[in-house]
DNA sequence: TCGAACCCTCACATAGGTGTGAATGTCAAG
DNA sequence: CTTGACATTCACACCTATGTGAGGGTTCGA
């Protein structure tokens, strides 16, 4: 699989799959003539990339956590203690961004109910703006 | 409350808060010498707002959403249709990143329970590279 | 054999969030 | 009155992910 079929079915640019593999997240073999030549589980580890930096990690997080997780085998003994810092702390920082936008999106979902039964009024209630429930972001971190 | 003390409780930097203010994020009225003043429910507004920055969205998306879900009261009336699919594009945006975020981190603590027990072996297993069941980023998106 | 479509590397440009500092104003305490 | 802590605005600089294009090779079908 050449880059522009990986580009193609990942619906990402060439030229952030060179840099994915500039920065150590992605690898591919050469053919002979220099071309790149993913295998198959490219696809899904560029979708994975795409997704974890879409969340807000870097990629230098993102090298870090990958190999680990990488291929069929785990690599116990690789792992230094500073790595599973690393990795205690990305978790735990994936949790708050988990819980962070659980509750955003809930939000979000609870006032567009809120619209959209106020403009079909199927189940009546007052026009204009409505209390309570408050549709609070507040309360979140 | 001035700047200094929501910085400090919120650690967030002054620069911060003013860049926030400065997108419209965040408003603060000013005392007679111009100094910012902030309200209580200001920190958890700034907390929501590095939770949705650290989680990949931007000023200028999380400034669309906040306001729909700032306050006690829902505007419900305030909303066009382009809001509205922006906030529906926007929510769905988000379950994408809580569910990649779910499993990457679902990986990671499987990962790190693989590795603890391999360290304490309480429960024995063979040393090394164990294999199956797979803790595999792969099938995420 | 020519052109189109693909690949390569290199490199400069952009945008958004953030760091940092200059030049200045305000206020409380010594 | 001065000093120090805190505030203000303005502006340049940085990093990272990404866009874009130049200059040039490979492959393949017309």
């Amino acid at each position: 699989m050449r880059i522009g079929e990986l580009s193609e079915c990942t619906g990402t640019p060439r030229r952030l799959l060179r840099y994915y593999e500039e920065q150590g997240l992605l690898v591919a073999d050469r053919s002979p003539n220099g071309y790149r030549d993913y295998d198959e589980r490219c696809v899904d580890r560029v979708l994975q990339i795409r997704g974890l930096l879409e969340s807000g990690l870097s990629t230098r997080i993102i090298k870090q956590i990958l190999p680990c997780l990488g291929g069929r085998l785990i690599h116990v003994t690789g792992a230094s203690d500073e790595t599973i810092a690393t990795l205690e702390r990305e978790r735990d920082r994936m949790r708050q961004r988990i819980e962070c936008l659980t509750r955003s999106q809930e939000a979000i979902s609870g006032y567009l109910d809120a619209v959209l039964r106020h403009r079909r009024p199927a189940a009546g209630r007052a026009a204009g703006t409505i209390a309570e429930p408050s549709y609070d972001l507040a309360a979140t971190a």
